[in-house]
DNA sequence: CGGATAACCATATGGCCATACGGTTTTTAC
DNA sequence: GTAAAAACCGTATGGCCATATGGTTATCCG
């Protein structure tokens, strides 16, 4: 009987407008009546989908996690449906946390936002834990089927592994935001391939004798 | 003639309130009025030692990262000292910036904070990217330096490797800040000193055949 | 002693913001 | 066609905060 509305689509479109100012202007000048604007709508509008402002914020956390993650995922799909080594897609897939291009600096800058803010915003935390554990899991299930692959020797044990791999991916991510022109003249495109693909040469150590595979677990 | 007070003692005190309120609350949680009751002072004197809030945050966060460096170039002073092994110095350094006990989480909080600001907030973001190259010039020296005492492969550049040994640093203290117990079962302390010490044996590949040295250019 | 100067204080002010609230419009079911 | 329910709007309100301002107090020099 009532007028409908796209609940989803209307939320996420919020959560766009609530990155867009996060990304050009920061946390602290993101206010409600500013991404009703910058959504073109109403301040009303935007507390008809959600109760408070914290409850809109975390919900952009979520919306902007979870399209980073599905665009990992995505080359990650690609890259075994071409028969790719696990290094390989493991290496691409760890690059797309690394802000060197403008898509990834702006989902850069608003998670970094987000994961300041989470200091003392339990409910931001948890997001931003859960997603840290989720991309450890992917890791160490790479390295695990390294191992039937014959990329990886099997008596390494993937768990340090994968902390290690995130870690470095995380830190490179800083590095590069720091200073996206490069250090000492070395390009940061450049810099982030060459220290990932060290990184992943430690723990792939063995050549590829079958067909890349990610799934399962 | 007028009536005398320790400015850069009045100046720290503050510092030390803004820092407290930070890692107990967060940087939203930062008034002057909170940060001025938190140093047991007026609001008026507050305003006389900072011309405004933002001057009041800048010298907060130089404060603290001056007093990390402070920290880690007495650790590696000490190692010098003691005669050990360039890369067990700087393996004990860059411990230093992992949030293993309650000190080093609390800089850790106030640091992140900070840098989150720092995302639109260029005053700040200088600071950080000034204390970022500062270590990775510290690191590539102290490479520099195992070349000459014959731990590192005089072929080595020591800048790639810099940038990567400041990353995994940097990654690994996020990873421990969010699973501060660990992960998979191994305690925290553990899995940060197996990484780094895996880490730099990577560039640390000969044995010390001098005494360690981590001065000079 | 006196006055200059810095240290220090309490309050006023003006702006911004999250949220509350009362309303209008649109859709659909019957 | 009408009633109900949701979608949607604009404004009011109360609180909080940074900063401005007009003071008082202590110290020291001459």
């Amino acid at each position: 009987m009532p007028r409908t509305a796209d609940h989803d689509q209307r939320r996420r479109q919020i959560a766009d407008a609530v990155c867009t100012l996060i990304s050009g202007h920061g946390l602290d000048a993101v206010t409600v009546a500013r991404t009703a604007a910058t959504a073109g709508m109403s301040v009303g509008l935007v507390q008809h989908y959600f109760r408070s402002k914290d409850e809109m914020l975390l919900h952009a956390f979520q919306e902007v996690t979870a399209r980073i993650r599905a665009r990992a995922e995505d080359r990650i799909r690609a890259g075994i449906e071409h028969r790719q080594p696990i290094s390989w897609v493991l290496a691409g897939a760890l690059a797309e946390f690394v802000p060197l291009d403008e898509r990834r600096r702006t989902e850069f800058r608003v998670t970094t936002a987000f994961a300041g803010r989470a200091l003392d915003a339990p409910a931001l935390a948890e997001v931003d834990v859960a997603t840290a554990r989720r991309l450890r899991e992917d890791i160490a299930r790479a390295v695990h089927n390294g191992k039937e692959c014959g990329e990886v020797d099997p008596g390494l044990d993937p768990w340090p592994a994968a902390v290690r791999l995130a870690a470095v991916t995380e830190g490179l991510a800083m590095q590069v935001h720091r200073d996206p022109a490069g250090m000492n003249g070395v390009p940061a495109a450049e810099l982030t391939a060459s220290i990932i693909r060290a990184e992943l040469a430690v723990v792939f150590t063995g050549e590829c004798r079958q067909y890349a595979g990610m799934s399962g677990s």
